[in-house]
DNA sequence: TGAAGATTTTTGGCATACCAAATACCACGA
DNA sequence: TCGTGGTATTTGGTATGCCAAAAATCTTCA
């Protein structure tokens, strides 16, 4: 059962090594249906509908073409990850977060921020710092965010990705990506509100200033204090989005 | 099969509904098996041995009493949480964390615990701010915390988990607690160190001194400054303690 | 007609069997 | 003795089947 890795195993050509790349690992399908079942839940609207929305083991085996078994262990990963419950004898029900929990989530995104923030100060390029500014290139006097909220809102996300990115710190990087898909079910529902739009523009501006600036303190102040400016305009007005 | 709920399913008694709290859920295998190889691995020594250490399904299940189903459902689970990682056809190994990314959590639990401690300035009652002295009660001149280091770790941790609970933030609880996990076998070598130890607990005091004082932005100073001063202290002595 | 009660169906939990890849092991031959 | 090739074993991946609890549906009788 000779593996056709090479044609000879001469100790000649040890270090030759050409490119292999430890073949295909072919993601299982556990994984592949974690991917599948995790877009599927961020897709859909959860706050749409007032009843739960219930998933099904049997039914998305046959979706997906697999058994149970996969399924199962990919739901038991999306429940560490708090996107679904199951309730046994009951079922699988994707969890609605209530408007207290995402602004929990917001705050606790504001301090990975600004630590990411802090961080950037100290160690990132200048180059890198000032291409933050590009993700807002398309926006001006003349074409403003408000008008295009939608747009805005996929830039204003990269950006905050791109920023946290820069600290070099992937578990600021992890933390605040599973936070964001959380509230991003509910953010396209209230960022998008233009009243705020229109200050956030600025916002970014002035914190990518303070970390050009290298002030570290104020970088972090900026940072933080724009985040929690969402939080406080949610629990302000995201009243009517929870049932 | 009728069950025995109530004797008699009369409308008379729909509220008076007697404290049933839903029978007991009786807590799966997969999640007696998830917090049993969790505590097993969260006590043993990971950095001990050179060689990783692995995990096999068959021996676990076998160990537990289960099958494999609710043993490689709570693996997949574990995985989530990054302790342990799947190799397809090579086995389960636990993961190690690099001093890099030890550094790199303590950076993200300061950020977070900062945070707290701006929460707990508006919110908190002044009478739990002050409980949290009772942590090193036991601690004084004639018993520096230095001499008994094993204690005063522990009172150390739950110091820190008693700020963070003072936020009312599920949030920041959830995302810290996980975090002390993994930077926890570390840390019992780290902490410990008498060095560190010794301005350890003046500035613990000194966090206290400025949550009752609603100071907001010096109670997130010194909270955020002294656990990056541990972050730091790992990077620079943690070295000897990775292979 | 209505509701208690029995029956069927649905749903998640768990055990088991088999597969294929990767490895370990071993015998044979130069 | 060394190593080459092949076979047995190990290990995670997946499919299947059955169980019991809970819900849905049907039955029956006052």
């Amino acid at each position: 059962m000779s593996e056709p890795r090479e044609t000879k195993a001469s100790p000649a050509m040890a270090d030759t090594d050409i490119a292999i790349v430890r073949i295909a690992p072919e993601t299982s399908f556990k994984n592949k249906a974690y991917e599948a079942l995790k877009e599927a839940i961020l897709k859909m609207d959860i706050y749409a509908t007032p009843e739960p929305v219930m998933l099904d083991e049997r039914a998305l085996s046959e979706r997906l073409g697999v058994s149970r078994t996969p399924i199962r262990e990919a739901i038991a990963m999306l429940e560490q990850d708090g996107f679904v419950k199951t309730v046994p004898r009951r079922g699988i029900v994707v969890v609605r977060r209530t408007k207290a929990e995402i602004v929990d989530m917001i705050r606790a995104w504001a301090a990975l921020e600004s630590m990411a923030a802090r961080l950037i100060t100290t160690t990132a390029r200048k180059k890198d710092i000032s291409a933050l500014r590009d993700f807002f290139k398309d926006f001006n006097n003349d074409r403003l965010p408000q008008d295009h909220i939608e747009e805005y809102s996929r830039a204003n996300i990269a950006f905050h990705q791109a920023l946290i990115s820069l600290s070099e710190s992937p578990v600021l990087v992890d933390l605040t990506n599973d936070l964001l898909l959380h509230v991003r079910g509910y953010r396209q529902l209230t960022i998008g509100r233009k009243d705020r739009t229109a200050t956030s523009l600025p916002e970014h501006l002035a914190i990518i200033e303070a970390l050009e600036a290298r002030d570290t303190e104020l970088a972090e102040k900026r940072a933080r204090d724009h985040t929690l400016g969402l939080a406080a305009y949610v629990e302000a007005h995201g009243q009517e989005l929870f049932t």
